[in-house]
DNA sequence: GCCAGAGTACTCGGATAATCCATGTCCGAGTGCGTACGG
DNA sequence: CCGTACGCACTCGGACATGGATTATCCGAGTACTCTGGC
């Protein structure tokens, strides 16, 4: 039912960077602290990077780091940079136009999907990074 | 972060029993209107059925019939059934315990993700079938 | 005419196959710093 | 002593492998209705 962890994970991953703030932190040593791969952490990072959220340096010091305050930094902002905003699934098997509901269906469905997700939105963009950093 | 589309495909069966209302339905027209197999709306037609939401009768007249009224059928009620209640998936992997933010993020996080599931939940459980059917 | 048994049309549910997706692994190209070597 | 060239340690990002989850396909066993055949 469940899919991907990449939410769980890049809320890690800008914990770990919050932590060390000011420091480029090494995609390694984040991947030591998830225990998972360092490629894996990588891709991550990228989405993060091009929503403006961290920033990568090359070279040989280089590394990772926050770019916004843990304060202003939401799960929304973390879960839109990561293009998961939908929580539902929408089978996409193709309409029967020969019944009624089947025509219906995906556009009320939708609806009542859109407004759950609204909701759930609205408290995503209430919980801050800080909220998650240990006092 | 949901991949299935159970929660859809079972929406759209109960909308399908609940137009037919009092008749039992064959899995096979079900599956029709989904346009997807029959043994795929059956499995999910169990759970329903172990959830008291549905009734099946065997033999050549039978079929599965819906039980609740559909404005008392919640989009909660269907996803309970099915046992999809999360929204958020926490990453398995185990907890470095050399790193502080390993070993919290777990729990912070799993509240904060408790927390705009509850919200989701609520929504859910305002959306009854009724509002998704055909005026 | 009536009852037994076969046939039919469904049910459920298990086993397996085919697909898809998330994650893991590996590799190449680019970049900036440090160092070594040659002038 | 100074500048260039090389190596190193990162970055990003693509290609591909793997494993697990989702969905599709197929089959067997059970049940209830219906029809047929024998008494």
């Amino acid at each position: 039912m469940i899919s991907s962890t990449r939410l769980a994970v890049a809320t890690h991953i800008v914990s770990v960077l919050a932590s060390k703030r000011g420091e480029f932190v090494k995609s390694q040593y984040i991947a030591g602290s998830v225990n998972t791969n360092a490629s894996f952490v990588r891709r991550i990072l990228g989405s993060l990077t091009r929503a403006g959220i961290v920033e990568a340096e090359k070279g040989k010091a280089g590394g990772s780091r926050l770019v916004k305050c843990p304060s202003e930094l939401t799960l929304w902002d973390l879960a839109s940079a990561l293009g998961e905003e939908r929580l539902f699934a929408m089978h996409t098997n193709p309409v029967n136009p020969r019944c009624p509901i089947s025509r219906g269906i995906k556009s009320s469905l939708g609806k009542a999907f859109a407004g759950v997700e609204d909701a759930a939105h609205v408290q995503m963009k209430r919980v801050s990074l800080k909220d998650l950093l240990p006092a």
